[in-house]
DNA sequence: AGGTTATCTGCAATCGTTCTCAGTAATGAT
DNA sequence: ATCATTACTGAGAACGATTGCAGATAACCT
């Protein structure tokens, strides 16, 4: 075990204490070559505890995300890590979309970390209240809080993206179009969203095949079940987001109905495998390794800029990527008597 | 800014810090009230690395992985943050694959924390070395370095999922039967490797078919783009790992073969949306969220127990879940005259 | 009451660094 | 030779908690 400070090696050399320190944080010293001999033999490794103390940063970024499981949030913290550099380490919190344990993880992360990358769960008022007497770095990515605008934050061009999926579809003849919906109490819940309201108002259609659901696959499922089981059921949906259009995609597989012919469906964020799908999948995509790096990028300058240089926001483009899963609509009498025959 | 310190509460409250101290460590003391009190109003957080110092804890668990983006690794993650409790927290290490970042990230960590779980890029003999010298508790998950009996680990029994897909596709009357391998210098790609090659020689078959890729979609889809450039390509393939088998399935896209029509395809480790795919997928599954909960217990346990608790094996289980995209061999002229038409 | 134990307390050392301050040696300019 | 400048050095005080020790108080026995 390693137990070996500075002063070993200091007494090793014979020099103080101080001329190591200064060694170590890369000045020029007199014997460097012994000094590099020396914490090789004793292999002394600094006292990453004690550096804290002193110096009031830990060298670690934490990443706060709601579900690590979910490749975008993957990619994310993939995109982070390329961006974090030498001297800097990434800790990873995964909320599990727990209200409960985002709080008690930031809590805890107070000290030992240098700043906080977070996608908050919501943006109720609670989070920015906390937020401001937290004293830490924050940059928000994908998701913000009421007052996000105080803080740095790296976000995708929700409206934009939701309007450019829900245009494609009237695009293709679609009147009645679903949308799917994340959580409004969430920043790409509300805007996406908000998108789609833009574009069917745009084109004098009407949002009542709206349904707010939950970004899981278990919610987007639900969802799709309730739309199919109405009289007039929809022709084209819009899902918020990857896990639910894989839900949805599980709902109509179950029933048998095939996309594009019956149905067609178009989903937020791209999937590694969304060309592998029957059919393949046309989604909204953007990159998320990029939202990742440009948010560690953001923090590291605050980092070094120190807490009061003002916030920066950052919008990550969207664009469509057309495969094979939205076609013209049908008759909706044929699309009610699949109904019937499942 | 909160830079309260306890000895701001002890003089508010009117006795020493080291009550204060106790109090916080949780014995009695005789003024409990007035100091939660205190500690409130004063907004006082303990320092984290003033504690780390004296203590020599943190109060941090890393988790290094090769790759974050792999579902089955986030998965493991997913499974040891559900189970690393309240008073610890995982910091995660991503190395990308890259053994360098694996090296310079292990040495930063120490130090940092008080535990690794991890899963080593291989087993080459430098890892031992380095682990031996390090002194904290290791639980390795999924892989294991040449040495690994000497720590804890959680590892999947993969010579069994191995001989399982292969003698399934033995079952449907493949002779022809490739195996697109993981790097042989890691755990589970020699014993997967192993139990392929088990299954064939039970069987009376040879392993010519066999190709050591490395656990990547574009080295899985090379590696089929190359056996399909055979004069006597395989009737089916056995895909050693989930990110090899969509690279495989993309190949086999790209040149219009039909699964399982035309090849037969059973793939390691199941995906959230395999049964999504054209066919369903075929594939041995574990329970990666299950390996991710029981290296965090067996850590906690080697936490709590002192560093000399000898180190525990556990072995998790696989099983064929048998979905669409495997068949019957079909002749090899068929075979041919569709890659000749490519 | 006196003695023993149990419970709580404060003092002060300690963990392993960093960093200010003052001091010494070496170099260059005059 | 003298002085100014530069380049490096060591002593020692922090940083903010934990903890062994010994003393004080209270509680319990006989």
């Amino acid at each position: 075990m390693s137990t070996v400070t500075i002063t070993d090696v200091a007494k090793r050399v014979g020099v103080s204490v101080a001329t190591i320190s200064r060694y170590l944080s890369g000045f020029t010293v007199r014997n460097e070559e012994k000094i590099r001999e020396a914490i090789i033999e004793l292999n002394y490794r600094p006292s990453a505890a004690a550096r804290n103390l002193k110096s009031g940063r830990t060298g670690i970024v934490a990443i706060v995300v709601p579900d690590i499981t979910n490749p975008f949030f993957a990619s994310i913290v993939e995109g982070a890590e390329g961006a974090v550099g030498d001297d800097r380490m990434i800790l990873l919190v995964n909320t599990g979309d727990s209200r409960e344990r985002e709080e008690k993880a930031l809590s805890q992360l107070f000290g030992r970390v240098d700043g906080v990358i977070m996608a908050p769960l919501t943006e109720d008022e609670q989070g920015p209240s906390f937020f401001s007497q937290f004293g830490l770095p924050i940059v928000f990515v994908d998701r913000v809080t009421q007052d996000g605008e105080k803080f740095s934050s790296v976000l995708t061009d929700n409206v934009k993206g939701a309007q450019l999926a829900t245009d494609y579809l009237i695009g293709h003849g679609h009147k009645k179009i679903a949308m799917i919906s994340g959580p409004l109490s969430t920043t790409p819940g509300k805007r996406r969203a908000d998108g789609y309201r833009a574009a069917l108002k745009k084109a004098n259609l009407g949002d009542q095949y709206f349904i707010e659901s939950d970004f899981s696959e278990a919610g987007g499922y639900a969802a799709m079940c309730s739309l199919l089981e109405r009289d007039d059921a929809p022709t084209a949906v819009f899902t918020a987001n990857n896990l639910m259009t894989i839900g949805a995609l599980h709902a109509l597989g179950d029933r048998g109905i095939s996309v594009p012919e019956q149905i067609s469906i178009i989903g937020f964020d791209d999937l590694e495998f969304a060309e592998l799908i029957n059919p393949p999948l046309t989604v909204i995509a953007r990159d998320a390794r990029l939202q990742g790096s440009q948010a560690m990028e953001l923090m590291i300058k605050h980092l070094n800029d120190g807490v009061h240089t003002p916030p920066e926001h950052s919008m990550v483009d969207v664009q469509l990527v057309e495969r094979g899963s939205c076609g013209a609509p049908r008759e909706s009498q044929k699309v009610r008597s699949n109904k019937i025959g499942r």
